[in-house]
RNA sequence: UGGCCUAUGGUGUAAUUGGCAACACUACUGAUUUUGGUUCAGUCAUUCUAGGUUCGAGUCCUAGUAGGCCAACCA
């Protein structure tokens, strides 16, 4: 919140530069660019939080625009998905924009661009274009329609536009630089002939305009003052300013493209392509499988768009490459949940507890408070009997010194309840402990203010009463992918490091209050981790999912001896 | 082998535009704690290399090195 003192990026620079220069603070206006062939990912996220934060920051509008110039690819399924995710994301857009609402003024500037004769209908086949291209080092070569008459390119560019040629047989090219050092001044492509049916305009079209003479017009029309996009369009930009020269009235702003560094994510693949291939090899459940880095995937995980916002903030915006550790998200995560969630207790891997000098058939209400983090959360009632549950790795028959949990002779407290002592335990056939039975101290319950409660035990468990425990699927989770790069390596697929232990499906014993959550509400389960309920829920089976586990110094203790 | 972009701790970003390399995460210490959580305090850098300009260079100049982008009727 402290947002004065954080410094500012190279962006906001431009933009600042800007406003000493002449610009208005009435002439910033933003836009997020999205192609309507898919679902939004993490990386998306950057450039949303970027592009509505310089809206919010200059309090400027900022329009959600689709660029949907290619009918084969695009559906309204995705502008719909699309739209609720970056609502979620917590921004509201100023206009709601589609590059096809401008297809008719597109037609009548390309017009204008034969008459001036700076654009041609070309009549070869791609591969011959491709083929006259030339190469990076050495410079391409004229088409022989590049010199056709005003007259024969309009009457072409209007039967093109009239449906009188199938797919592939003319397509109109800006006049531009054959021998230029970018080859996308090398005659770019203005229009194709599509025979596909549009998502909003169905038929009404059969040629479609290409991204690049699309999309600094959409600017200029929407009078978008700083056009951003990620640092693979750098060479485009040279092309958007050739052909904003060539229609921009000097009265109007006239919008500016710059670049910026896509953010990668470590651990994880963003690409459509990468992304269409776990769903489809079943490696995840769907796009909004928990797993995913898609926004509905860590929506759906339990992520809250604080956290995202948070993240993307501090990540910040520049222009080199980078690979952001997952480890800065969770922390993220956590660190909103910690403020916000519910402390519950939850069991995970049961081991039961007897405590005998406990009355059987006896049962408590204790009290317990929601979350420390904020007294106005408020206090809940957990019952409490003779057989408990507790974790299976809170119990040892002996251990050292380091070991603050529960062996045998030793105390614990429960939290929230008793200090109790281990005496004995009981073990299988094959040594396995099957039941822990302790004695409790009952002057020394939680809260009842006597110098028994008072005193200090090592350890803190979380616990369940076995007759009262609402049993739950609980799905952990793990990272995806074992490797921090999994596409950046030449010589290998992304898909061998699958990590084949990504999810881990268990049975829960949780407390009862449990009972009434509903899908979406986040908890911390106390000691484990943040758990929130699944869309898979019903009725009588709950289900959550394990948005992300505590720090836990005590497991990386473990692991180092 | 043409053009363009980039280079600051393990990671991601800063540096009042030439003036003590800062912030966050991670990792590690320690304190606090009825969550081994939280919170608090602390530790971790030859600013890619080599020269140069300057009282002074992460910042400017020269030459290298490394990585990335560019030849879809995709966006």
């Amino acid at each position: 919140m402290s947002e004065e003192e954080r410094s500012l990026n190279f962006i906001e620079h431009i933009v600042e530069d800007d406003l000493k220069d002449g610009y208005g603070k009435e002439d910033l206006r933003f836009r997020f660019p999205p192609e309507p062939n898919g679902y939004l990912h993490i990386g998306h996220a950057s450039s949303i939080c970027l592009n509505f934060g310089l809206g919010l920051r200059y309090d400027s509008p900022v329009n959600l625009r689709f660029d949907d110039t290619n009918p084969a690819k695009e559906e309204s399924e995705y502008v719909e998905a699309i739209k609720k995710d970056v609502s979620w994301l917590g921004y509201e857009w100023d206009k709601e924009c589609y590059a096809s609402d401008y297809f008719g003024q597109l037609y009548d500037w390309a017009i204008e661009l034969i008459k001036q004769g700076k654009a041609y209908v070309d009549s070869q086949t791609s591969e011959e274009i491709a083929n006259q291209k030339g190469t990076p080092t050495e410079p391409g070569s004229e088409s022989p329609f590049r010199n056709r008459s005003i007259e024969e390119n309009l009457e072409l560019f209007q039967a093109m536009k009239e449906g009188k040629f199938g797919e592939g047989e003319h397509v109109l090219r800006a006049k531009v630089d054959m021998a230029s050092s970018n080859m996308l001044m090398r005659d770019p492509i203005m229009y194709r002939i599509l025979h596909k049916p549009h998502h909003r305009t169905n038929t009404d079209w059969c040629i479609y305009p290409m991204y690049d003479w699309t999309h600094g017009e959409s600017d200029y029309i929407e009078q978008v003052s700083h056009s951003l996009c990620t640092l693979e369009f750098l060479p485009h930009r040279e092309l958007y300013d050739w052909f904003l020269d060539q229609l921009v009235d000097s009265k109007k702003l006239r919008p500016k493209q710059r670049e910026f560094a896509r953010r990668n994510l470590s651990h994880t693949v963003v690409s459509k392509r990468k992304l269409l291939q776990l769903v489809e090899s079943g490696v995840v459940s769907g796009w909004d499988d928990p797993r995913m880095p898609t926004i509905s995937g860590l929506r759906r995980r339990g992520f809250t768009p604080e956290s995202i916002r948070n993240f993307a903030d501090t990540i910040g915006i520049a222009k080199r490459e980078n690979v952001v550790d997952v480890s800065l998200l969770e922390f993220h995560v956590r660190e909103h949940l910690n403020k916000i969630a519910p402390r519950v207790m939850a069991v995970l891997n049961p081991l039961k507890v007897v405590i005998t000098n406990y009355e059987e058939g006896k049962e408590e209400w204790l009290e317990a408070e929601n979350n420390p983090e904020d007294e106005s959360a408020g206090s809940r009632k957990i019952p409490f009997s003779r057989d408990l549950f507790i974790e299976q790795e809170d119990f040892r028959e002996q251990a050292n010194r380091k070991f603050f949990r529960l062996k045998l002779g030793g105390e614990v407290r429960l939290k929230n309840g008793y200090i109790i002592k281990a005496e004995s335990c009981t073990k299988d056939v094959e040594g396995n402990i099957t039941e822990v039975q302790c004695t409790y101290d009952p002057k020394s319950k939680s809260g009842s203010g006597t110098e028994e409660s008072l005193r200090k035990v090592k350890g803190t468990l979380h616990w369940v009463s076995v007759p009262h425990a609402v049993e739950a699927e609980v799905r952990l989770y793990d990272r995806l992918f074992n490797d921090p790069t999994p596409d950046g390596h030449k010589d290998k697929d992304f898909m061998e490091f699958v990590n084949p232990d990504s999810l881990n499906r268990i049975t829960g014993y949780l407390e009862p209050s449990l009972k009434e959550a509903k899908v979406g509400d986040g908890f911390q389960f106390q000691r484990l981790g943040y758990f929130n309920v699944d869309s898979d829920s019903t009725e009588n089976h709950l289900v959550f999912n394990r948005t992300v586990t505590l720090r836990d110094t005590w497991a990386k203790l473990e692991q180092k001896s």
